[in-house]
DNA sequence: CTAAGCCGTCAAGGAACCGTCAAGATCGTG
DNA sequence: CACGATCTTGACGGTTCCTTGACGGCTTAG
């Protein structure tokens, strides 16, 4: 999932932005000035930015620097100002984009779109590290100490990084069912048994005994990456 | 040096920009309509392309698609068109910016900037190596490892080089339709069977058991380059 | 000790998915 | 305008995957 910073002090367009992209699956982080907006851009390392360049606390570029001095995450700059000089400089202080308000929301999208398409490559996603194999969720692969790769179906693969994006944590059979087979189960639980024992049978040396997808007794599943 | 093809119909537009953009020490061509367009594209292969939407002869999305076909070269729309639809299509279809006629130059120029700016570190164009064949994605060519190089149609070429920019990840069905043939295909599943049978009669040594371009049942493609 | 949960294992039927082939439609070119 | 190359479309058979039920081992509580 895409995750989008909007640094903005509009508490209208900010709440227009949250539910607009929220309804189209990206994951939104918010930020009401400037120096929060570059707090939050450390702190959650979106994929993409949208800055509105009318900040309380600081200059537009000021922020744009602030983001480019190590980061090369697309930035969406918006702006109530037409004038030219006011967009160049925002363009050359690094900016990938500028939007006039006010704007339309599908434009923005596409411009979101075209933005991140161009960033596609080169995200690198989380990925899981046992003695035994290696879970690459960007890929979508498991490949084993030995440089095979491990074929899963994809409920196999659906339930495996669940698990492994709870990194080691404990998560209930209902959550399992509900995240893999959707929100109206929770009750089947022979369907994990079932999985499970698919799952260890191609990862775990010794299936009979896990290492790796251990069962906590009445409580759920877990993922130990030792 | 940087080179740009600007492709527009209107002999103005074209004579300003081509001062402009000259005294600024870019290489400019020139193309007054799609077709001849997509002909300087592949004969100059420039740096970032500026098109405008208004040609005589096709429609610009398909101008867009027929370079982004074969290139990520930076596109630049120009257009009088405000409607947000027309914005939305062009963006979707590949383009990487959108700026609305009349226009300053100083933004263009900015705008320009920006898209040669992003660009720059990723010119190099990556070549896929296997055991087998060899994919150049810059100079548009598969080379089979006796020298040889392999024929690929517009759509073969195409499906290929998705493959190839995700490096060895895996690509959805509903990804790959619509990054080949448009936004507005998803379930065509058909498609991907006919063309993946293509070049697996072209580039595996046994098209029957596939080693570089696998299926995952239910989930997608992917290419393995070992 | 026994019964009741809970879990792991196995196998089979049916559904969904995929590879293959070939014919019609479409496009580009001379 | 005709020809070849390419793309679209439909149908068929084979494979993979999901679901479901049954059985037995293990633990725990009474």
């Amino acid at each position: 999932m895409t995750s989008v910073l909007v640094i903005d002090d509009e508490a209208a367009i900010l709440r227009a932005l949250r539910i607009n992209l929220s309804a189209r699956d990206y994951q939104v982080t918010t930020a009401a000035d400037g120096a929060s907006g570059l707090a939050a851009m450390a702190r959650e390392r979106p994929d993409v930015v949208i800055l509105d360049l009318g900040l309380p606390d600081m200059a537009g570029t000021d922020v744009i620097r602030g983001i480019r001095g190590w980061s090369t995450v697309p930035i969406i700059v918006l702006s109530a100002n037409e004038q030219e000089l006011q967009k160049v400089q925002a363009l050359d202080a690094g900016a990938d984009d500028y939007v006039t308000k006010p704007f339309g929301m599908n434009e923005l999208l596409a411009r979101l779109r075209a933005a991140t398409r161009r960033a596609a490559p080169g995200v690198d996603e989380p990925v899981v590290v046992t003695a035994e194999f290696t879970i690459d969720l960007g890929a979508k692969r498991v490949v084993r100490k030995d440089g095979r790769d491990v074929r899963l179906t994809p409920t196999e693969w659906q339930l495996l990084e669940v698990l492994a994006r709870h990194g080691g944590r404990l998560v209930s059979g209902r959550q399992l069912l509900q995240d893999v087979w959707g929100p109206t189960y929770g009750t089947e639980t022979n369907y994990l048994r079932v999985y499970m024992a698919q799952l260890r049978r191609k990862l775990e040396p010794d299936p009979a005994r896990p290492r790796y997808l251990i069962t906590e007794p009445g409580m759920g599943y877990r993922l130990v990456t030792d």
